[in-house]
DNA sequence: ATTTTGTCTAACAATCTTGTTAGAACTTGC
DNA sequence: GCAAGTTCTAACAAGATTGTTAGACAAAAT
């Protein structure tokens, strides 16, 4: 056909790949399996990403990308009061582990087997999140001096809220079988979703 | 030398087989490499053990059993106060995770891979956390009728702890860089501790 | 039209991985 | 000491897995 077929099979073969990396990881993921799903030959595969290894190393990256987007929203919105942004952000984050439900073990489980993937991570967030706590960090404070907020560190919150919000998903697959169906399942996350914006809510508000 | 030397050599591949499988996962565990590091050849392992797959599961048996020991914890001491037992319990289980850093995502990452394996954990806890489950509530709503404890379910309260000090463990080797040595990194572990035990409190106290 | 470039496949090959087996060596009970 | 059982090794085998290569086929450029 035109020219996207060519860009079709380089393209289904990332496709194919994403899933594959996301479900299984990186060593239960075999490159015929990919190829399988792409619908390709699996020379095809080598072809365009020469080895197994690059190709994961383009899914990591651009999940580390697709990572990228909450980690930008902690800076936005500061006209907001810092309670109201606060709870915001949880919103956020919680929304977008609802469609990203398998990044964050993909992340944790490949960044600890190969630790080299945890340097990537760091190039690409590490200023960002340092200068947000920072800035965080002075708000608080000033809530605090004011007396409406009670005192703590932009990291611990930071570790709060990411903790409550990414086990939710991370143990879905265990907690799964308490509801009985797609719909309770949901209610399920939803009323976790509210118990976790209560739970820091209790932490930092006065 | 004595009887233990053959007793030694089956226990070398298990203990081999528990610290490859337990920092690598299945997929990613060979058995040459448990082999190599229990110091026996190859076949030595498929005569005592059969198969790799055999191997995994007396592993994995083994650990739900030691995951049962804060669980069992759960229901005792019923005559401490409601309030000091939960922080009892977090405190409990947050060194019990000091001591098996690595088991709460080996388990995960394992039932996630195969959701046969989530059927034992049940089998082995199910019921225990079900029953402790419905005592604690009870107990909560006498605290919250009496006024001197905010209304939670005993599930959300039990996820929160869960989320809190497990989290703590699983992101570790992501956060680890911020300590500089290892006595840094057991502060940054301890100020979590209390850092958690603040937030259950706030989230039940009045 | 023909060279050139890029896409694609079938077949092959090296290595790794799990598992088996025949029989040696060692223990143990008698 | 010797018969019987157990432990252990070296060699082998089947299959999976990643990766290569020669050349067919198609598209684009000249």
């Amino acid at each position: 056909m035109e020219k996207t077929n060519t860009r079709n099979k380089k393209q289904q073969i990332l496709n194919a790949a994403e899933f594959e990396f996301l479900t299984n990881g990186y060593e239960a993921t075999k490159t015929t399996q990919i190829a399988k799903r792409a619908g390709v030959t699996h020379a095809m595969l080598h072809y365009y990403y020469q080895s197994k290894e690059n190709l994961f190393n383009k899914i990591f990256e651009d999940k580390i990308e697709t990572l990228k987007a909450p980690i930008v929203a902690l800076a936005q919105n500061k006209d907001i009061d810092l309670r109201d942004r606060i709870r915001k952000i949880i919103e956020l984050h919680f929304d977008f582990l609802k469609t990203y439900p398998d990044l964050p073990h993909f992340l944790i489980n490949e960044m600890r087997s190969n630790p080299q993937l945890i340097k990537i991570l760091r190039e690409k967030v590490g200023d960002t999140l340092r200068e947000t706590f920072a800035t965080i960090q002075t708000e608080i404070d000033e809530y605090v001096a004011k007396g409406i907020m009670k005192p703590i560190s932009a990291f611990d919150l930071f570790l709060d809220i990411v903790s409550l919000n990414v086990f939710t998903f991370i143990s879905l697959p265990i907690f799964r079988h308490i509801a009985y169906d797609k719909e309770k399942e949901q209610q399920l996350i939803e009323n976790r979703k509210k118990e976790i914006i209560q739970t820091i809510n209790h932490r930092i508000l006065k």
